[in-house]
DNA sequence: TTTTGGTCCTGGATGC
DNA sequence: TGCATCCAGGACCAAA
């Protein structure tokens, strides 16, 4: 599933492909895909030169040069392809079931370019923002709500912490609200729990500030980890512009791990039903009996 | 205003 | 073999 550090692989590999091109075309193949776009996306955005490819916390966006924006939002299963024309025109390509939008991208020097939007479970998609000017940057109006990530060099930790230390709430419900801190999924929100010996089920007013500071850390550690290493991929959901999976799955401490031996301890790892979803966590190194120093 | 929990959605895995 | 059910989870929204 694309959180921050596979989103970014993303966005590395789109820039060269799309800095430069203009959109020829765009074809919707399902609704769905641009739910949130309220007028005509691709009526709006047929012309628009694209300037270069942002990011924040898991959104993407291409800046146009008519100061709009395409946000996309890859969900759960949500992947951008670049095609070449050969490409985009195989059967296999033009048919897949998942094929939810198709960009046709042109560019002076060569023939045209394809961006292809696929997704599986259709919880992306894609709309269309206002560019604003927020302190020392552009971004898109939509996103506004949602705060910088850890590998913003703008991130305040003193801001995060102070807002994390207000919440009456979970820890890791605290890490998944992505007004708080963006780009943290349950993947990575239980791997830093781990690395810090943290329950998910502490309460984050509970927190010290040394124990914030380093779970932020941990949290920044393991997304450079896992950047540097192509993202996590578990099966064919996530995979980067070109197709290709990442590894960092096999680094995992205690995600999808249940029943397997710490690597820290050797207790066994357990499944905790949370917010709908599955969170993992060591019962011996991550007690819910910690007490905030 | 803040917190909490339900819903959306698809297809692979599993059980009967 | 075919059908039903479970499961994955990010973002949003309504209820408390």
């Amino acid at each position: 599933m694309p959180e921050l550090p596979e989103v970014e692989v993303v966005r590395r590999g789109l820039g060269p492909f799309l800095t430069g091109t203009r959109v020829g075309n765009v074809r919707v193949l399902h609704e769905r895909a641009v739910r949130r776009n309220g007028g005509d996306f691709s009526g709006e955005l047929t012309g628009a030169e694209i300037l270069h490819v942002s990011r924040r916390g898991k959104y993407l966006w291409l800046v146009t040069n008519n100061d709009m924006a395409v946000v996309i939002h890859l969900g759960m299963s949500g992947q951008l392809r670049i095609r070449t024309k050969h490409d985009a025109e195989a059967p296999e390509v033009a048919r897949h079931p998942h094929l939810r939008l198709r960009f046709t991208l042109t560019d002076s020097r060569e023939e045209a370019t394809f961006l292809d939007f696929l997704d599986q479970r259709t919880f992306g998609g894609l709309h269309l923002s206002p560019l604003v000017r927020v302190q020392r940057e552009k971004i898109p109006q939509s996103i506004l709500h949602i705060a910088r990530d850890p590998l913003d060099p703008y991130f305040s930790f003193e801001q995060f912490s102070q807002k994390l230390r207000a919440k009456r709430t979970e820890v890791k419900r605290a890490l998944l609200d992505q007004s708080l801190i963006s780009g943290v999924g349950n993947i990575y929100a239980d791997e830093a729990l781990w690395r810090s010996r943290l329950h998910g089920n502490f309460q984050a007013h509970q927190l010290s500030g040394v124990m914030v500071e380093e779970l932020v850390n941990n949290v920044k550690e393991v997304m450079h980890e896992a950047l540097e290493q192509g993202g996590t991929s578990f099966d064919s959901l996530y995979v980067n512009v070109n197709g290709e999976s990442g590894y960092f799955s096999r680094n995992l401490n205690v995600y999808g791990r249940e029943s397997e031996p710490c690597d820290r301890c050797g207790f066994s790892i357990e499944r905790l039903k949370f917010m709908n979803r599955s969170s993992f966590y060591c019962p011996s190194c991550q007690s819910i009996e910690k007490v905030s120093a």
